[in-house]
DNA sequence: GTATCTTGTTCGTTTATCGAACTAAATCGC
DNA sequence: GCGATTTAGTTCGATAAACGAACAAGATAC
């Protein structure tokens, strides 16, 4: 029931109906491969003569390749087909306030090599250094022509039609076209989303956990708290680039001042500045804190350590913010009312913490018991879900739909 | 970047080129009618010879028709184009506590016959007294043969797709299964939605002030606070059919309690009845007041009548609710972005009041100076917005985009 | 050794876009 | 007044895709 955009619609022309089953053929072998010809052929219900060309075409363009043949309980042997992921490089970059990170990983979203650096805060000097690091990783893995693009992952919003970051204000950035530059720099093609949006990317496109879940939101607590939003298999961004600010909601009229500004906004009570002021006993007010909490040494991950040592200050300011999130994902739940949450961040190191207090806090709230049991899943930190992010951004339109319509 | 749907997809057939373009000329008709078939090649960058027999089909079906021949400064004069809207004919259903109205329309809007008749509450008996009207409404304007189907807007969650009523608390409905049993009555096509649901699938088809707009969000302010949610051209219903209750996020932690049962909601403050409420000095709890207010007989209509009228104390009620609004309406700016937030319901009839309370509240809290221009434009009451939306939900099916991919 | 069954290819048929040629009907220039 | 020009709409052959049936390849069952 989607209605026609007759300012920007791709009308169908001879080669359409080929690039469509194309590309579901192509997401089948990626979702059950090793799968033959013939199985394509009938959950496709299309002729087996079709196939044959369309994974000929596929397998001439490197996309697909030919695996074992396989036991069958009678008649001849299928030929396996297989997605090309090991010679499909990614270059991708996690930047944030604290280090950059730098990976080499193929389109499955295997690792290869990663470097971490002190982020630089010009944006003319990052890109320099970059351009350094990725020609280098390119030479020593001699994954030059095999490289399909860099994806770039930034803490604030971000155009990702035309690659510019349009604020990011942990690192101090306004209006920088990141794409450009770094594309010249590289001779890459580049892609530039901004975290959560990237990180639900991730969850789409490499999580097995997704596992056809279609609808839902990635839910990224670390120094900000911000949201990706998924409708239909699809990441939401918004009419300017700031869907997804859930974080920016207030959950208390008096609360303390966000650094956005307002007062009592959900990330001022939960992001992981909020979790070690509370651990400290400091007022909330992220404004002032920030400084403190640099001084005092402690980090989120100092705390959920703590917590699970048994420390009780350590488990109340965790409970607490667990509280606070579940708020937070109430809110989510009755805008959206999306098929399942992931909430990605250091504070997920106590899930056994966090879980029961968001839980308590949707049940209360829900309007039905179907909202009321949304899954709240966690991602845990070691998963690295912004370079899995980054590396979706290359992978994701190599698999998307084709535009129709 | 859609991810494809591999357990329900839809392969392209032989004929998903030709549907692909008969969609989008047929939408280009309705958009630009009148037009000629060599504007039409021109639009879709076609060949004449291709959208002739386009055309033919469509005026075969009569979809389309053949109008007056028109003046150009040169060359041969076409042949206009139209959309057939007035043989199409809708029955539109608005099932309300307070009355239940039901009109014949043709597919383009056109009113041609409305009754209203007090809701009876028991399912069986609405459902027959329906009915009955349905096919007098039809036999007295000779329709039967021309009527594409009946859309019934319900205040209530509603699982569209198998067109149950889950919850409709105002009419103390559970689980109803309005579809088949109004198709089996009357023969007709049946099709069931909520009411925000509606009003947003009738901005998006059957508003000229939608104006291309794909991303908006409708906030509908009546006996309860409810919004359509729209991405990319397509209503959002979420996993569950309960996306949308924006009207059930809290604003304030120790607000009243809310008729959904938890505190402070955004409806609690913004609904009718708390702007009657309001108006009357009464305490804002509307578990209390309904009955209240229903015994001092004041309405809404009322309300904003003596706010036109000067009254101060019904002034200070209408810009409360503004503020009010205006902090929901910033919670769909920070979740959504949205490029339109549409705000229907009587209290748009006091829009000089209740515009610059929201506006002040949303330039106040928005992240960027983009978010915080976000256009908010009133539907009056007059617009008949639910019953544009059961026309709607007929007429929709019949210009959407076929499902592809 | 033959029948059966499954995989994968080949090839003629059908149906769509594509593009060029053609017809229809108007104005413009002289 | 009449041919040149311009625009609209149709027709038709070329091309590309799905479709479907026939066929070849390679296995097991009896």
């Amino acid at each position: 029931m989607r209605k026609i955009d007759t300012r920007d619609f791709r009308r169908a022309t001879r080669s359409t109906s080929r690039q469509i089953n194309r590309q579901i053929l192509l997401n089948l072998v990626r979702e059950h491969q090793p799968i033959s010809r013939a199985d394509l052929a009938r959950r496709m219900t299309l002729g087996r003569g079709v196939v044959t060309t369309l994974v000929n075409e596929l397998l001439e363009e490197g996309v697909l390749y030919e695996g074992a043949l396989v036991e069958l309980p009678r008649g001849r042997r299928p030929k396996m087909l297989h997605v090309e992921t090991r010679d499909r490089l990614v270059v991708a970059i996690d930047l944030r306030f604290s280090r950059t990170d730098v990976l080499l990983a193929d389109l499955g979203g295997k690792q290869i090599a990663l470097e971490r650096f002190a982020t630089r805060f010009g944006p003319e000097e990052l890109l320099d250094e970059l351009a350094v690091r990725v020609r280098r990783l390119l030479r020593t893995h001699a994954a030059r022509g095999r490289c399909q693009g860099i994806g770039m992952v930034i803490p604030g919003m971000v155009d990702r039609a035309s690659g510019r970051v349009l604020n990011a204000p942990q690192l101090g950035w306004r209006d920088v076209q990141v794409r450009a530059g770094l594309a010249a720099r590289t001779g890459l093609a580049v892609h530039v989303e901004n975290a959560p949006a990237a990180c639900a990317l991730a969850h789409i496109w490499l999580s097995e956990r997704a596992n056809g879940i279609r609808d839902f939101v990635y839910l990224s607590v670390s120094d900000g708290v911000g949201t990706g939003v998924v409708v239909n298999g699809e990441v939401v961004r918004g009419h300017a680039h700031t869907a997804g600010e859930f974080g920016h909601i207030p959950i208390r009229a008096e609360g303390p001042i966000c650094l956005c500004g307002s007062q009592g906004c959900l990330e001022a009570y939960t992001s992981n500045l909020a979790t070690v002021a509370r651990y400290l006993g400091h007022e909330l007010s992220p404004a002032i804190a920030r400084e403190l909490l640099q001084q005092s040494g402690v980090t989120v991950d100092d705390v959920v350590r703590r917590a699970g040592e048994g420390d009780e200050r350590a488990r109340a300011a965790v409970a607490d913010t667990g509280r606070y999130l579940g708020i937070g994902v109430s809110m989510i739940v009755q805008a959206l009312n999306p098929a399942q949450i992931v909430v990605g961040g250091e504070i997920t190191g106590a899930w056994d913490l966090v879980e029961p207090a968001i839980r308590a806090e949707v049940a209360r709230r829900a309007l039905t018991p179907r909202a009321a049991e949304t899954p709240v899943i966690p991602e845990p930190a070691g998963h690295m879900p912004r370079l899995r992010g980054a590396i979706a951004l290359v992978a994701a339109p190599v698999y998307a739909a084709p535009q129709v319509g």
